[in-house]
DNA sequence: ATAGTTATAGAAATCGATTACTATAAAGTT
DNA sequence: AACTTTATAGTAATCGATTTCTATAACTAT
């Protein structure tokens, strides 16, 4: 045994059980705290010799045997965008402080980097996963389903999935921004916007549209600015750029917006920038008011006013929730959104 | 069979050899692409039923019998610092190319968490890791290595701990820094920092002393400016306030500087934001350099001109040397060191 | 005292895949 | 023709832990 050890081989319940004297059965029910009766002298003679060995278990063998895995799948587009750090940190630390670790893929929303993803995950038993970025026809999440994998999603409505989703009230988001706007004496508004190719920024959108019909304000086709090819980089500038490109375009624009709605805080940054470029004060000349509340809205000059999208509370429910599931197979499948809440900084100026 | 899938039960080798009327040996053989010599048309057979049956290899079973798990652990202080989601794409994407998955941990530098993750990690029969957050004494490290576990750490050194290194000139960066100050015309030069408790810093301090003392400029200890107490939180707002506190008492130096620089962005953020606050323009009245170069810095007004540090590929060759270790075990630890390069954007201007 | 529990522990099956053996037939060698 | 290879495929052991049976012994209840 102890030369076993030296030539670098891991001790197991049956190096244990020939040390002590006893069975592997045994030696697992000590060292599992299964509750099953055994002598307290075994007992502590196992745990003793265990702890002499080395000995730590082999969660490999236990789970072919038992089949839970404790890891869970969390699948997002890329940790490069600042809102999924914080979102990957609430789902790890309800993740940890249940006893699972998390297989991290950054998709980079690309339909074969997704699947490829979702299917060695589910080649690893794992009994769980997060998906923040999904293609819509997908088969195989049924197959998944159906084996007993539990699924939340974020943000996203995939055709016949029936399963926990926790989400974003991005309509009222918009609503809340562009009528704090208007709050605040601005009737001419802009909406900077990379493509609308997801729900959730559509939903922005018709939130900006329906701020200003609520408030008898003409909605103005050249005052929605959105970009037309999607990025494609995996750096997180292209968001940036495109504020800056569009502002540029605003600044064409003959009747020129004293307000911007920037679809994320990153587009608003390059809005400013642009803006500052142009020898354009904000808020001075021009308001800005940004979505998403990333933690460098604060630290910006001017620091951003923006519509508060809780990244880490949305990373925490859907683990709750996933784990419960995971837990209890009666838990029935929820649908739930967070509210958005308008932070008040320096970047939007009272007309 | 059918039945079986039917009730949610995923099929296994078994299954097939039974439907196919073969054996499990020969359907593994094929499945596995083993090479070892099957009838072609017996080979078609499995994949076809295989393919039917809606089979993927149990890697829980692989990996029992082969011990080889395709994931690797990362371990890194905290995904709230925006330097390390860009590492971590980095190790994700090295990792993936080579068909492995990572397990993620935030061990927010606290020693008890670290512990539990590694072993946990341990026990997941993972054969390497990457870590950027030591603990000093790591006994149970070595007998992780011992028994055939790869590691490779960054930025850090590991008494006792002979293993792979990829480390940053910080050194080399603080003295680029500061000399492009003075080479800007700046003679006195603050350095703030949150506290100097890693080596990292330590280093980039005494990059700052150096450049000065090469420079024949007076090293002043009040123009060194340091917190005293680390941070706990775990959003990432303590450097930017820490910046914010230590420029407040840099402008009540009596011989006020006209450079700063500081210890990474975040930190510069807060610096720059407190002395918007106080009417002090950057860079026309003070320049600010950073350290880092993570994404924002290109987005903040003034763009931060800075030291840059390679995160992405930080961790591409970090996961490189680990996975090529792993691989073979012949592979002798290398010691990398990424060296900076300095970002001149528009905070620093020449007096 | 006898039947029925409960405590205690080992033997053996099991999870799913791999692989070292074994076995047979076909093919190649001298 | 006798012998060695090679192709092909099944049997069974194995990886490490769990758990269902079994089997005693000890204890409780009637």
């Amino acid at each position: 045994m102890e030369e076993q050890r030296l030539r670098g081989k891991k001790a197991t319940i049956y190096d244990i059980a020939n040390e002590v004297g006893t069975s592997a059965a045994t030696v697992s029910r000590v060292l599992s705290k299964s509750g099953y009766p055994v002598k307290e002298e075994l007992s502590i003679r196992i745990f003793d010799t265990a702890k002499r060995m080395n000995y730590t278990t082999n969660m490999v063998g236990r789970m072919l045997k038992k089949s839970e895995s404790k890891d869970i799948g969390v699948i997002i587009p890329t940790i490069s965008n600042p809102f999924y750090p914080q979102m990957v940190l609430g789902i790890e630390l309800e993740a940890r402080r249940r006893g699972f670790d998390i297989l991290l893929c950054n998709s980079f929303r690309d339909a074969v980097t997704e699947k490829k993803y979702i299917e060695t995950l589910y080649q690893k038993q794992i009994r769980g996963m997060i998906i923040s970025s999904i293609d819509e026809n997908h088969l195989y999440l049924k197959e998944m389903q159906e084996n007993g994998i539990k699924i939340v999603v974020f943000d996203q409505n995939v055709q016949n999935l029936k399963c926990s989703k926790v989400g974003f009230d991005y309509a009222k988001g918009g609503l809340m921004a562009v009528e704090y706007l208007v709050k605040m004496g601005h009737k001419n508004i802009a909406f900077i916007s990379s493509p609308i190719i997801r729900e959730s920024r559509q939903d922005t959108l018709e939130g900006y549209k329906y701020a200003l019909v609520k408030n008898n304000i003409k909605i103005k086709d050249e005052n929605i600015l959105v970009a037309q090819t999607e990025e494609e980089s995996h750096n997180g500038t292209y968001e940036f750029e495109n504020g800056r490109q569009l502002a540029k375009k605003m600044l064409e624009l003959q009747d020129r917006p004293t307000a911007v709605f920037a679809v994320n805080d990153m587009t608003a940054f390059g809005i400013i920038q642009e803006l500052f470029n142009n020898g354009i004060k904000v808020p001075d000349d021009i308001s800005v008011i940004g979505f998403d509340n990333i933690e460098f809205s604060s630290m910006v000059n001017p620091p951003l006013t923006t519509v508060n999208q809780p990244a880490f509370e949305t990373g925490r429910i859907a683990c709750k929730q996933l784990l419960d599931s995971m837990e209890d197979d009666g838990v029935t499948d929820i649908s739930i959104t967070l509210e958005p809440t308008l932070i008040e900084r320096k970047s939007v100026a009272k007309i």
